[in-house]
DNA sequence: GCAAGGTC
């Protein structure tokens, strides 16, 4: 007798084999694929790997027109670029099949997992799926995993398996298939071939991109006029703002400035209050992409390819999972003691280790294949990692550790400034006890505006009351981050899946913009097609009526041959109607302009926008986004004695040198636009009060007086 | 050449 398990993958392979064997597996391999033999009960156990789907759909002719609904299972190697490595998994299944004479699928327990195991089974291994009997745990514990093993389910899950097949055969029929018109459109209007693409999860969220695109262009701004109260309190000024924040009418705001300024201003009230701020919780996939996004500049994709690289260097857990839960059984114990061998961990961890209860925090999600991410306690060697790899580390570590440290305690201060008949908020907030902060503050940005002590009753020195005129904005333009966690909370895409998704968005020229995603005419005009001829593929309805298809199928309350069935008529009629409109439809994609809904813009207009959001990628790119907290300083302000800093104009983005205290000191410097700016710390011997600074263009260097009036000649250096 | 879903 000789069992043959399968696994989803070559780490669960080895975590079964490990706790099945009575003492150790044997490691084998063939064809470069690793698989463990092992003995239990006096049976011989093999265990042996998958790579996630080894099979895929694949339409039987091959030839270029839809509707396509003749498809059938092939390997992956054969339909897909770039997975010939997967032959060697199916070729190492199919020879390992040979020799067994039981079957067991132990594949991750969902739809995905069934159908890895179905089509293994009946494809790479040549036996009838429902001789094998099934592996069902939720954790790959040995306790779980032993207890999967003495309680076999007698079959696959056939329910799961054919809710699976048919999420792959719907999302083929209309993705492939609506795909294929999309082209075949624009193909009849240009004479082009240019490869457009949609389907269940590409649409909707190209859909929302595009609406988010509308509310901007359609966007009008209204002013509206913000009050501020500046006050000196021991040789420091303050700005306390009105207590209604935004007040619409310019008349108003006049009549209460008038009236404050009359005074007297005295401190009315004083409010403390202390928060405590809990750590935040472990790593699930989003997550740790969102924040590597807002660390480090990174997209969704290249975290999610800098994790699996740490995985398989077993450096960090699993990262496809959405769980925000760390297992109760891990040693936590152990892998703190490991890390602390590291320096900059070193501190860290001991102090948790000293803490007696290791009780992590945790979020809400789980995930019942795997556990949040979390650093194995295996540690790089110095210079083992590249810089993306190692900020990503320390993501993880910090951000693992952190949830065992104690929460932050945070001062928050209102002082209510009362002048005439008018009351300002003068807000402060501070860190009492830095708690978890001391190990991943540097990923957090918490205010920390110290404030003076007041007494209530006491007399405010106000130096200024004044206006100023606002204008409300547009809503922002997503991000790769945000566009990742939309997708997540409309329940569209995977974790695996969802960074994939937008790099085809941007491959398929919908949309552009590295931080702030635009949407291409192109990609508004895809939007525009579809919604007018099958609105269904770019809604997120779709996505919930194949999981309640699904989920009737699992139940067995249909069969799925009438579900593919329903979906090949409803696509035949929409497929037909499309194609009688076709060239219509590819003219309006060929159209220069966007739709109505969106007002072409002015060349000019254009241009400055698109080259202010460029400068504004690059400003705000990962790199500079430290150094932007801390802007440069070029020398003291002649007339106050603050820094002279370099700013950026909100509107034209062209840089300026101004004085730090603005806006209660005016002085400001043009700047040549061009070149590095290096400070000298000299001040101009010519003019006596301007800054020198040194402008670095290519290999030329000079130093320049930013005094306009000033006689000093550029020096060449 | 086309989807979305696993995975190295």
């Amino acid at each position: 007798m000789t069992t043959l398990i399968i696994a989803e993958k070559p780490n669960v392979a080895k975590k079964i084999a490990y706790a099945l064997a009575e003492g150790k597996p044997i490691r084998k391999s063939m064809n470069k694929v690793p698989y463990y033999e092992l003995m239990r009960d006096g049976k011989k156990v093999i265990v042996a790997p998958a790579v996630g789907h080894l099979y895929t759909l694949a339409p039987k002719i091959k030839v270029y027109g839809y509707p396509i609904f003749d498809i059938e299972w092939v390997p992956v190697y054969s339909a897909e670029k770039g997975k010939s490595y997967v032959r060697d998994y199916v070729k190492t299944l199919a020879a390992l099949a040979k020799q067994a004479d039981e079957f067991i699928v132990a594949c991750d327990y969902d739809t995905e997992g069934e159908v890895i195991g179905y089509t293994a089974l009946k494809y790479a291994c040549g036996v009838d799926p429902s001789k094998a009997k099934r592996m069902k745990f939720s954790a790959l514990t040995r306790k779980d995993l032993i207890r999967a093993w003495y309680n076999l389910e007698p079959t696959i899950n056939f329910g799961m398996a054919d809710a699976g097949i048919t999420r792959h055969v719907l999302d083929w029929y209309w993705g492939v298939n609506l795909s294929r018109a999309l082209s075949s459109a624009l193909r009849r209007a240009s004479g082009k071939w240019v490869v457009l693409s949609t389907g269940r999860v590409q649409g909707p969220t190209l859909k929302f991109l595009v609406e988010r695109e509308k509310e901007i262009a359609n966007f009008k701004p209204t002013p509206y006029w913000v009050i501020r109260m500046v006050l000196e309190k021991d040789g420091k000024k303050y700005t306390a703002n009105y207590e209604k924040e935004r007040i619409l009418d310019e008349n108003e705001a006049k009549r209460i400035v008038g009236e404050a300024r009359k005074g007297p201003a005295f401190v009315e009230k004083i409010e403390v209050n202390q928060q405590q701020r809990k750590p935040p919780h472990p790593f699930d996939l989003g997550t740790l992409q969102r924040e590597a996004y807002s660390a480090f500049g990174y997209s969704p994709k290249k975290t999610l390819e800098i994790a699996q690289r740490l995985y398989e260097r077993s450096l960090c857990s699993y990262p496809r999972t959405s769980s925000q839960k760390l297992p109760k059984n891990l040693n936590f114990r152990n892998i703190l003691q490991n890390l602390a061998k590291m320096p900059e961990y070193k501190p860290h961890a001991h102090e948790l280790l000293g803490k007696g209860v290791l009780k992590p925090v945790e979020g809400k999600k789980d995930d019942p294949a795997h556990p949040a991410i979390y650093p194995t306690g295996e540690i790089p060697k110095p210079g083992d990692l590249s810089k993306d790899e190692q900020n990503i580390y320390d993501l993880i570590v910090r951000r693992f550790l952190s949830a065992f440290a104690d929460p932050a305690l945070r001062e928050i201060m209102k002082v209510f400034i009362r002048s005439n008949n008018h009351r300002f908020i003068l807000s402060g907030a501070r860190t009492l006890r830095e708690g978890w902060l001391k190990i991943y503050g540097r990923y957090v940005k918490f205010d920390e505006v110290l404030l003076p002590t007041f007494k209530e009753g006491e007399s405010v020195n106000v130096l200024q009351i004044k206006r100023e005129k606002k204008k409300t904005k547009p809503p922002a333009r997503y991000s790769p981050a945000s566009v990742i966690k939309k997708m997540e909370d409309l329940g569209i895409g995977t974790k695996a899946t969802r960074a994939q998704i937008l790099e085809t968005l941007y491959s398929r020229g919908y949309i552009e913009g590295k931080r702030k995603i635009r949407v291409t005419p192109l990609g508004m005009k895809v939007v525009d097609a579809l919604e007018r001829s099958v609105p269904s593929i770019v809604s997120v309805e779709l996505t919930r009526s194949f999981e309640e298809k699904m989920e009737e199928i699992m139940q067995r309350k249909i069969e799925k041959e009438k579900v593919i069935e329903n979906a090949r008529e409803q696509l035949t009629r929409i497929l037909k109607e499309f194609k009688e409109r076709e060239l219509e439809i590819g003219k309006a994609l060929l159209e220069k302009l966007i739709d109505n809904n969106t007002k072409p813009r002015s060349k000019a207009s254009k241009a400055r926008e698109l080259s202010l959001e460029e400068q504004e990628e690059i400003k705000a790119g990962a790199e500079s986004r430290l150094k932007k907290r801390e802007p440069l300083v070029v020398g003291k302000c002649p007339k106050c004695g603050g820094d002279l800093i370099v700013r950026y104009n909100r509107r034209t983005g062209k840089r300026f040198v101004g004085c730090s205290n603005w806006p209660n000191c005016n002085v400001t410097y043009p700047l040549l636009q061009r070149g590095e700016i290096i400070p000298t710390g000299k001040v101009c011997p010519e003019c006596g009060n301007a800054p020198i600074v040194k402008i670095k263009e290519g290999n030329r260097e000079y130093e320049v007086c930013l005094n306009m009036e000033c006689n000093r000649k550029r020096r060449a250096r």
